[in-house]
DNA sequence: GTAAGATAGTCAACGTGGTTGACCAAATAG
DNA sequence: CTATTTGGTCAACCACGTTGACTATCTTAC
C-alpha cells in the first residue's frame, strides 16, 4: 500500500524483502528447533566469531563496527548461552570468545535449514535461475561488502 | 574473512550485500546533492508519507511499527525539515504528517538516482539480467512483505 | 443528550544495537 | 627501561523499536 510501484524502489525493494524473507522463514524454522532467542544479526555474529574463537576487538573489526559494539553483543550472546569468555593463556590482556556446544548448533542449524530455504525456491524458481541470481548479484556486489556480515549496519 | 562460502549462507547473504550496496550507492550521491542526513530508513517513511500526507498511527501501519514508533520517528524527520504537522481542521484529535518542499524534492532524487543505478547494474548485467533477477524475487516475495517498507525489521 | 467505547497522540520506561571518548593493564619496540 | 600500541571496559549518548498508561476527542447507542 505505501508501496511503490515506482520504477526506481523495485530492485532494492525487492532485494531486501527477498533477504527478509529468508530470515523471517529462517528463524520461523530456529524456534521450532529450539533457538527461539536467536536474533537475525545472531548468525552473521557466530558466523564471524567461527570454530576457532576470536576476540571482541577482532570480531569488530570482522563485523565492521567498534569493539564496544562488539563486546556488548558478545555480552548479549553470552548471557543466551551462545558464547563463551575464556582467558587467552599467552596474553592477559585477551578473553578468547568462543562457540558454546548451543552456539555450534544453533550456527549448524541455521546453515541446514538456509540450504533448505534454497532448495525450496529451487523447487519454485528453478535451480538455474537461483545460480543465476547468485551470480549475478556476486558480480555485481564489491567483495568488501559480501564479505561484511554486519547486522546493524541498517540502522547506523 | 567472516564469510561463508557455506553454501547455505550465500544467498542471503548476496541478497543482502545487493540491498546494501544500493543503498550505499543511492546515499552516496544523495548526500552530493545535498541531502546529507537522509537515512537509509528514511526513504521508506517518506514514501509511506505519500504526497497525499498521512497520521502516525496510519504511518506506523504501513510501516509495520507501533505508533508510538511512527511517531518518533516523524519527530526525527521534522527536525530534520522533511515532514511537518499540521493539524486536522475536521478531527482535534488528529495531526496530519506531510512532506515539505525537502522532503518532496529528497524522494523524488532517490527514485531518480535508483533508476540510475539500476541502469548502471543493467549496463554490466544486461538488462535482461536485472529484470530476470527482478522477476524472480517478485515470484518468491510474498505480497505483504513486498509490501512492507518498513526500515527497522532487522533489529527489531 | 448523555454515557460508553473507540481512536489519535503523547509520555515514560525499557531493550537492542550502534557511536565516541576516556581509561587501565598488559604486551611490545626503541 | 621507557614509550607506544593493543585489548577490554566504563560511561554517556543516539536511533529505532517495544509496552503500558494516560488525555483528549470523536462516534455510537440508548
Amino acid at each position: 500500500m505505501a508501496t511503490p510501484d515506482r520504477p526506481g524502489f523495485a530492485l532494492p525493494l525487492l532485494l531486501l524483502a527477498g533477504f527478509r524473507t529468508l530470515i523471517d522463514d529462517l528463524h520461523a524454522e530456529l524456534a521450532r528447533q529450539g533457538h527461539a532467542e536467536l536474533r537475525p544479526a545472531h548468525g552473521f555474529v557466530l558466523q564471524a566469531v567461527g570454530p576457532a574463537g576470536t576476540t571482541a576487538s577482532d570480531l569488530g573489526q570482522r563485523l565492521g563496527v567498534s569493539k564496544q559494539a562488539a563486546g556488548k553483543t558478545v555480552d548479549r550472546l553470552v548471557a543466551l548461552g551462545y558464547l563463551e569468555r575464556v582467558d587467552d593463556p599467552v596474553d592477559a590482556r585477551r578473553k578468547l570468545v568462543r562457540m558454546t556446544a548451543r552456539g555450534h548448533d544453533g550456527l549448524r542449524r541455521s546453515a541446514i535449514v538456509f540450504d533448505e530455504l534454497r532448495d525450496s525456491w529451487a523447487a519454485t524458481l528453478g535451480a538455474d535461475r537461483v545460480a543465476a541470481i547468485e551470480d549475478d548479484l556476486r558480480r555485481m556486489v564489491p567483495a568488501d561488502v559480501f564479505h561484511l556480515d554486519v547486522p546493524g549496519w541498517f540502522g547506523g
